[in-house]
DNA sequence: TCAATACATTTTCTCGAGATTTTTTCAGAA
DNA sequence: TTCTGAAAAAATCTCGAGAAAATGTATTGA
């Protein structure tokens, strides 16, 4: 896709590098839960398990303390980035400033071919939308995808890499806090609608009104986890 | 100096490996230009040059991926992150974005020792601009380390550690974009009076009054910058 | 002269083993 | 029983050599 990958995440496309591969699949296993928050990642065992060499192993960690998924502590090996009720706020109150932001830049900067993702980006996410209305829980894998799809081509003509970039890793953040602590739950608010209002009003190019909603649309998953038990948190998360 | 290393750079003080060794070494080594934009990183000669091993010089330059220094190409090696009159406008406007808001809630947000800490790192500021404006070239550098320092502590008591986390690495790019441009010129502007209006109006919570002077601020660099002569950046900067 | 292919060199990527450091275990003393 | 400290175990960090890939060069044919 892009080729001066000055700010996209490494391993953005297609892995050609086992270290690559590696980070795509230990990142994923995070995000999902698979690894808990605060867990020990022991480079001996995972390397097994990961079926590469140890030392590539560990580059792959390194990357991932890129998206500050991975903390590495000195001499002491590397361990799951650990989770806390204040880090997911301050996630989400940092996510609306930029967030807000980059859409009234898109807004103000976007052209034909922008809308035209965003119509398609939007259509992909309401068929989503719709399936998993019917109960249809297969489809949430999908949902993630498109709903990160969608949340990205609204900011797409946004012409600040570095927005765009914090806003990747942050996103990211939020997923791993969403799907360790809701991923079970049916869906409890209307999404759609919510999703529905921002398309509309960015096309209507009225950046007020879109960064209005878009910034409610994303405090509203605070107050979800806020709703959380309160040991939820100190225990890392529910487990598989 | 903190344990709970969720968010800071890898090898903030003290560095106890030789990986996070080589990392600061070839950090100051970009940051200052010794290493121009765009240049390629061999691992073959930099292991000898910083002399670790092939394997350590390795994860030393994923490292600076994190902080967007160096860029990793694939199957092709690493290269010092390119620069760009375009780039530099991004991060400086971004920075703005950042750093008014963290400002905006460290004023709201800070106590005593706060402001306790801002007195000291400005005055020890103040005397090293007082160096420099009897032309005493020797401090420069350690001109920039106290701007640094003084830029931290005016948003210190931002509650967000992403916010700060994202600004740390807006300004250390912004760093290298003064130190391979204007190093050498003596500062034109008034620099000195443009941090005390800075300090005082944050000092007397003058929200308002403080963040409009920070935003100029930062945004009289990009002035600066722009006014470079035209192949400036096409040529990758000013080699030592 | 130019283009295309094949070869040779350089560089990156990967792996396993040795050297340090940290963590755990366990015996002995207060 | 509880604490201290030393030895053992485990894990991390580091290094150099071999495999894979990319780049550069030369040769061949049109």
């Amino acid at each position: 896709m892009n080729d001066t990958a000055t700010l996209t995440t490494p391993a953005a496309a297609e892995p050609k590098t086992l270290v690559e591969a590696a980070y795509n699949r230990l990142r994923r296993d995070i995000i999902e839960g698979v690894h808990a928050p605060g867990e020990k990642l022991r480079v001996e065992h995972l390397k097994d398990q990961y079926e590469v060499g140890a030392g590539t192993l560990r580059e792959a960690l390194l990357l991932l303390v890129t998206d500050a998924l991975v903390v590495s502590q000195g001499q002491r090996g590397f361990r799951v980035a650990p989770i806390s009720l204040a880090d997911f706020e301050d996630i989400t109150r940092t996510r609306v400033l930029l967030e807000t932001e980059a859409l009234r830049q898109s807004i103000t900067r976007g052209d034909e071919a922008w809308e035209a993702d965003l119509v398609a980006s939007f259509h992909r996410l309401s068929r989503a939308e719709q399936k998993l209305a019917e109960h249809d829980v297969s489809t949430t894998e999908e949902w993630e995808m498109r709903n990160r799809a969608f949340h990205e081509a609204l900011i797409a003509a946004c012409p600040s890499r570095w927005i765009r970039h914090f806003q990747h890793i942050l996103y990211q953040q939020s997923e791993r806090y969403r799907r360790i602590s809701l991923f079970r739950q049916p869906i409890p608010r209307d999404i759609h609608a919510e999703h529905q209002a921002i398309f509309e009003s960015t096309l209507a190019h009225d950046a007020t009104r879109a960064t209005s909603i878009l910034s409610e649309h994303i405090l509203r998953t605070l107050d979800a986890v806020k709703r959380m038990p309160p040991d939820f948190f100190t225990k890392g998360g529910t487990p598989r």
